[in-house]
DNA sequence: ATGCCTCAGCTCCTGAGA
């Protein structure tokens, strides 16, 4: 089995792309992020057509989270229960036995800000989320754009960056009660490339000069970590004409 | 560096992203 996350930034300009990577990576289950449309416009014929199934949260303009998969999903869940949100930004569904959550975590802006104490809140509310999801399904996936650096070697510039958004010591924290729910980030179980990013900006030649960081993240379960046999970025589609600024991040069980 | 690029929309500029 595999499963994969990709934000898309806009499904709208990148479904082209979307199905060309699918084809060329046959997963089972992609969780996509920043579609950027609304329900009614979600392409489900395309994806149809090239044997997936899809659940969808679209919102206009912003945000917009979707599970594309090969097998049925079941009880399926948008958004934070419980957690009052006009943003589209969580999607959970049981595919092939395995829980899987897509996320579309929240950017912040800038430490101090308004955007930045919602980030927190949610944050807070995730992790209760998680935590009561891990009871009822111990072979979890949570994967999706956290918008959080794990630490120094996610980030291409770790001083120049140091406490600036994706990279603070507070969104670290939240991060790493994630990981004490008893998640594992599927990435550092594997050996990986040097300076090893998910993310680029658009701007200054970033993706040439591999001026990245690591915000895209797959973390699993201790039943899934057991089954896990290799999880990486695939930087090819950041090559693509009219790329997302994210790349693909792979797991592969079994 | 209040800049760079990209996308959506009440679109020919602005807000937001990260």
């Amino acid at each position: 089995m595999k499963l994969a996350t990709w934000n898309v930034n806009s499904l709208a300009v990148r479904l082209p792309q979307v199905l060309d990577w699918l084809a060329a990576n046959p997963v089972d289950v992609l969780a996509l992020q920043e579609l950027k449309l609304t329900d009614d416009k979600f392409p489900a014929q395309a994806f149809a057509d090239a044997g997936y199934q899809a659940q969808w949260h679209g919102q206009k303009t912003y945000n917009g989270v979707a599970l594309i998969t090969r097998s049925p999903s079941a009880d399926v869940v948008k958004n934070i229960p419980g957690f009052e949100d006009e943003q589209a930004r969580l999607i959970t569904a049981t595919v092939d036995g395995v829980r899987v959550i897509g996320g579309y975590f929240p950017n912040g802006q800038a430490p101090g800000s308004d955007k930045f104490a919602y980030k927190m809140r949610w944050l807070e509310a995730l992790r209760e989320w998680v935590r009561n999801e891990l009871i009822a399904h111990p072979a979890l996936v949570l994967m999706g754009d956290y918008n959080i650096t794990f630490d120094d070697l996610d980030v291409w510039d770790p001083q120049g960056l140091r406490e600036t958004i994706h990279c603070t010591t507070e969104e670290r924290t939240h991060l790493q009660s994630l990981i004490g729910l008893g998640l594992s980030d599927a990435v550092r179980l594997f050996p990986q490339p040097e300076k090893n990013y998910s993310w680029w900006d658009y701007r200054d030649l970033a993706f040439r000069r591999n001026r990245g960081l690591r915000i895209d993240h797959i973390l699993v379960s201790e039943a899934i970590k057991a089954r896990a046999s290799a999880c990486a970025v695939d930087k090819l589609p950041r090559k693509n004409e009219r790329p997302s600024d994210h790349a693909p991040v792979v797991l592969t069980l079994g």
